[in-house]
DNA sequence: AACCCTATTGATCGAATGATCTATATCTTG
DNA sequence: CAAGATATAGATCATTCGATCAATAGGGTT
């Protein structure tokens, strides 16, 4: 009946009851993000009501369902996941192509290279989510496609890029966060060098300064 | 997420019982790896033994746990993945560097382009599995620091490659079967083209013809 | 054909799981 | 401060899960 002392289990202590639903249910999918990147989309829904110190059944208050869950897990993590105004800076050709490269992954990378975010992706894909092949369509669409026409333009001579080449030269570089987040094992603290190396040779190998 | 059971394949009448213990095992592990390549290693037994065409209880009679038929087939599909003679053959300086990593990237990329292998790895790198890290950690000691040194060593002028430069390339082809496998997106039937245009502009870098 | 060994089945157990329902207790309002 | 509204907890249900075990039946041997 009585409760154990706090000290032992809870980093968090202070159990405060009775919040705003909204704000719970922000604590809620906050929670559950990292709860189903760490353990994947097969958790536990009692797991992850004592991770957020909750009972399980007041999950089921905000939500009708797990799948339910799990879809609000999707939209918080892809929100604005892929910022709008790079299509117009990748093709902004009063700047050096080298130069809109490097921002473009160096920013991509800095939004990407999260556990949560590159864990759920993995995790959706492997579960045949839908949402993973519309995201990998848009990419290839909205940015690579585009950066396979500016590759093109600056090229001092004629060169005939392929799309295959553009996921290369994106894999590799996305690569560096599956090493880090998916397998675990050690990468570079700031993979800034190694994607401008990356987007170097591949510049250099088209003849692009 | 339910993963619905393919009843396509439900026309299976003939329930052949009885075979030597031996066959029998090799039958349970080779459908294993197949079923927990699809539904990931949270696939239900029962789910399985429906699959194979035998009673869940029988899986137990072969395998004392779960864990145990998903150690046989971790075990079944690392088994030989490596080629023990790749380090000799990636060394070999009488061949051109250009050609040794051609054909070891077009043999190691016939090896782990594979629906199995690609998503088994996947998941127990997910799970945390240690099994991964050892892998990526011999992939480097083993394969991509040697050609590291050959890439030195082959360059015409002083050189200065990274084992992240070396990743990078690495990442790039592997990528090709991540989207293929993992998340299930068109790519190109046959990757050799891909791979040597990768190589070559790699190569071409640091001044490898 | 009868026998025996054992591979296989079917029934079942206890724990775990998603989900439901009612009682409780906390905050707000007048 | 009393009272109503409702966020939360606790108990519980119906399945489903991994695992066990006694009963059954396939097939080689004699």
């Amino acid at each position: 009946m009585d409760q154990t002392s706090p000290d032992m289990t809870a980093a968090e202590p202070v159990e405060r009851r009775r919040l705003p639903p909204e704000e719970r249910r922000r604590q809620i999918v906050e929670g559950a993000v990292t709860f189903f990147a760490d353990v994947g989309l097969d958790g536990k829904t009692r797991d992850l009501a004592k991770r957020l110190g909750i009972t399980q059944s007041l999950l089921f208050n905000y939500f009708a369902t797990k799948a339910e869950i799990i879809e609000a897990v999707y939209a918080h993590v892809y929100i604005d996941r892929l910022s709008p105004d790079w299509p117009a800076r990748l093709t902004d050709r009063t700047v050096p192509l080298r130069t809109r490269m490097l921002t473009f992954y160096t920013e991509y990378s800095q939004l990407i290279f999260e556990y949560e975010w590159m864990r759920i992706f993995m995790f959706s894909g492997l579960a045949g989510a839908e949402l993973n092949r519309r995201y990998l369509h848009h990419m290839g669409s909205v940015i690579l496609h585009p950066l396979l026409e500016e590759i093109r333009a600056a090229a001092p001579q004629p060169v005939d890029p392929q799309m295959e080449d553009i996921w290369n030269l994106h894999g590799g570089i996305v690569y560096i966060g599956i090493r880090r987040h998916i397998y675990q094992v050690p990468t570079p603290d700031d993979p800034a060098q190694a994607i401008a190396r990356a987007v170097d040779r591949f510049l250099h190998s088209y003849g692009v300064a």
